[in-house]
DNA sequence: GAGCACTGC
């Protein structure tokens, strides 16, 4: 690897500069810092062809930078387009990425390295937090944020360039925003001065078409009334496999490569395929200990469930090494593990023990552990799908792609050179997918479509996508829709109930919720069940003490139901709650926005009850003589998940939140409803037999 | 009487 040699050499001058620094504290603190920051800055990748990239920007409307981990592209390429003058009349430079954390550590990033206070000219904005201003010229963001700016924006006007970041992951967000561009840049470029003029009669509801001739070109929001709108330059940047698939998307688009900077790491595969990979892992995990020199182990596993039969057999076994041998400590990390014990494995391990990481998926991307120089990839992960015939969407384990096995194997190679062991053979590489099917051809749409219909883009199948949904996931979502009152039998997006849902950021059906709760005088409370059914679970049992958690939970438990219950907090994980808070605020005030009355119904819970029969009447669900239950919609034989208030009392009829397939046909937070109320409020889909 | 990968608005 070229880049080797610069990176330690650069490494050992800004440690010089460190030293040297200490001994100025006092004096020049601010100074050598920004030197620093200009002597790092200086030795990235990227800094070689700073130049190049601002020649191809000027030359194209769409660039595609392909980077590898390290090449600098995040926090760079936004500075050179600032000195290059693309914020010179007042326009910002938008970056997008998938995830908050990095929205918010790179924005801090690039506000020092500008020494500039964060939010002034550099800021970022995430969900629940605005950090910018109005000199803010630098603005980092998560992906679906932006989209959310551009139901209010179509034009997307504030911003000369839109950066979308980790394109390559292909979340659902990044794929409609990639639509979203490609439309607003031609939109930019060529109807400008013509959309300019249309008569404001035409215009409805921001309403943005992909063809530009004459009225149709009805695109007009009202903040666009004499601006001139500059064209767009958007750069989308990736990791290297699938720069084509972009490039292609936008008409043969040009990429430019910058180098990535990591230290290498050496790929073993096993002789021949494992039959159980568990007792590989373990195995690997041992012969790493005994026989390598000292650095943590990361291993990725699927989910909770082998994590943590893994941390017990590594326990098992632990006491037949010799004593000196056993200095080995496991630390398990996955996203629904309370924060405190997360941040477990960010310490450094006891001088001469081993720290084993076992993980999901959360150390792909989303968390970088410090001190890892060994990866053990048993090349499986765990993904939600979707069936559109059900609606369910089963969790199922599959091979991962190749481009996921690299990043994998990336992680050792952060501080060091690392080893990577693959627990199969070269000859299966060779055979995985290149890279992972893209989250938007396997997930439920009905967001999608509400989200495209409220920018004015009505033919959803015939939508520009990088990659084409589902022909019949599209019809199921906007049926779904339909039913929900959110489209006219025209398929348009309905005035005012498809409007106020596509306002909110919840799910559909939550919108919906609220929608007919301000009406039924009980939107207080069903803002606060909403807000709890938008979190992961707030009860946590920890395995050791689960006797102790039902005793507790208990205590909440309402004889109505699930929802019920959510509205009474011992056992509760303190993440989620703050997660439902800051989602209670924020839909109280869109609420509050749209005219909606935000009044009680008091101690009289049943106007709420039959809201809910009233909005989750597709999942609704009747008692068979054996005991299980019938989902009305889907025809389903589905059961009362255990963890209900509800799965003893076994009411008659009940709506449900949720399907999951497990063992069996679970259903989750469960509500009692009466039977004739469906014919009454949703007669759409129940009508009263004679 | 069960166990759910990861994000995001």
């Amino acid at each position: 690897m070229p880049s080797m040699a610069s990176s330690n050499s650069a490494q050992r001058q800004s440690n010089h500069n460190t030293d040297v620094n200490q001994l100025k504290k006092l004096k020049a603190e601010p100074f050598a810092r920004r030197q620093n920051f200009e002597q790092h800055r200086k030795s990235l990748p990227i800094a070689a062809v700073e130049k190049v990239l601002l020649e191809e920007v000027r030359n194209n409307d769409t660039l595609i930078v392909v980077g590898e981990t390290g090449s600098g592209k995040t926090t760079q390429l936004p500075q050179y387009l600032n000195n290059g003058g693309y914020c010179r009349d007042g326009g910002i430079i938008g970056i997008t990425q998938p995830r908050r954390v990095a929205a918010v550590t790179v924005a801090k990033r690039v506000a020092e390295e500008c020494g500039v206070a964060l939010g002034q000219q550099v800021g970022y904005a995430i969900r629940f937090e605005d950090v910018t201003s109005r000199s803010t010229r630098i603005k980092y963001m998560t992906d679906g944020l932006l989209l959310r700016e551009a139901l209010l924006d179509s034009y997307l006007s504030k911003y000369s360039v839109i950066i979308v970041d980790e394109a390559h992951e292909r979340t659902v967000h990044t794929d409609v925003l990639l639509g979203l561009l490609k439309t607003v840049q031609k939109t930019r470029s060529q109807g400008v001065s013509d959309a300019v003029n249309i008569d404001h009669r035409e215009a409805k509801n921001g309403m943005l078409l992909e063809k530009h001739n004459g009225s149709e070109v009805a695109s007009i929001l009202k903040q666009c009334q004499g601006k001139k709108l500059s064209p767009l330059k958007i750069i989308i940047m990736s990791a290297s496999l699938d720069a084509r698939v972009f490039s292609e998307y936008f008409g043969g688009a040009r990429a430019v490569h910058v180098q990535g900077r990591q230290y290498p790491v050496d790929i073993l595969y096993t002789r021949q395929p494992e039959t159980d990979y568990i007792d590989a892992t373990l195995i690997t995990i041992f012969q790493i200990h005994m026989e390598e020199g000292p650095g943590d182990i990361l291993v990725f596993l699927t989910g909770q469930e082998e994590i943590e039969s893994v941390e017990r057999l590594v326990h098992e076994r632990l006491p037949q090494l010799s004593e000196s041998k056993r200095k080995l400590l496991t630390f398990p990390i996955f996203s629904s593990l309370p924060s405190e014990k997360q941040m477990k494995v960010f310490m450094p391990a006891p001088v001469g023990f081993r720290k084993v990481i076992l993980a999901t998926n959360i150390a792909e991307t989303s968390v970088t552990i410090p001190g890892i120089k060994y990866v053990i990839d048993p090349g499986m992960v765990k993904v939600r799908t979707y069936e559109a015939s059900t609606g369910i969407e089963p969790l199922i384990i599959i091979k991962t792609s190749k481009a996921q096995a690299l990043q994998r194997s990336g992680r050792a190679g952060r501080e060091g050179p690392g080893k990577c062991y693959r627990l199969y053979p070269e000859s299966e590489f060779d055979k995985l997918k290149d890279s992972t099917t893209p989250e938007i051809k396997r997930c439920n749409l009905s967001n999608v479509i509400l989200h495209l219909k409220a920018l004015g883009i009505d033919d959803i199948i015939g939508f520009d996508f990088i990659e084409q949904p589902d022909r019949i996931a599209i019809i199921k979502s906007m049926e779904l829709l339909f039913l929900l009152g959110a489209l006219t039998e025209e398929s348009k997006l309905s005035d005012p109930v498809g409007q106020k849902m596509a306002r909110l950021p919840l799910d559909p059906i939550y919108s919906k919720a609220l929608i007919i709760a301000s009406q039924f005088n009980c939107l207080e409370e069903m803002l606060i069940v909403v807000a709890m059914l938008s979190v992961e679970s707030i009860f946590y049992a920890p395995r050791e003490k689960l006797e102790e958690s039902r005793i507790a939970l208990k205590s909440f438990a309402s004889p109505q139901g699930d929802h019920l219950t959510l509205l009474n907090e011992n056992f509760i994980n303190s993440r989620s709650v703050k997660h439902a808070r800051d989602i209670h605020s924020q839909i109280r005030r869109n609420a509050e926005q749209m005219g909606f009355h935000v009044t009680s119904c008091g101690d009289d819970l049943l106007p709420l009850r039959r809201c809910l029969a009233a909005s989750f009447f597709l999942n609704a669900a009747l008692k068979q003589p054996d005991g299980t239950y019938r989902a009305l919609s889907s025809g389903l034989t589905v059961q009362i998940h255990p963890s209900s208030v509800l799965f003893r009392m076994k009411p008659d009829c009940i709506i449900f939140d949720e399907l999951v397939r497990t063992n069996h046909n679970y259903i989750r937070n469960i509500s009692r409803i009466d039977y004739l109320w469906l014919a009454e409020l949703a007669p759409q889909c129940y009508a009263l037999q004679e």
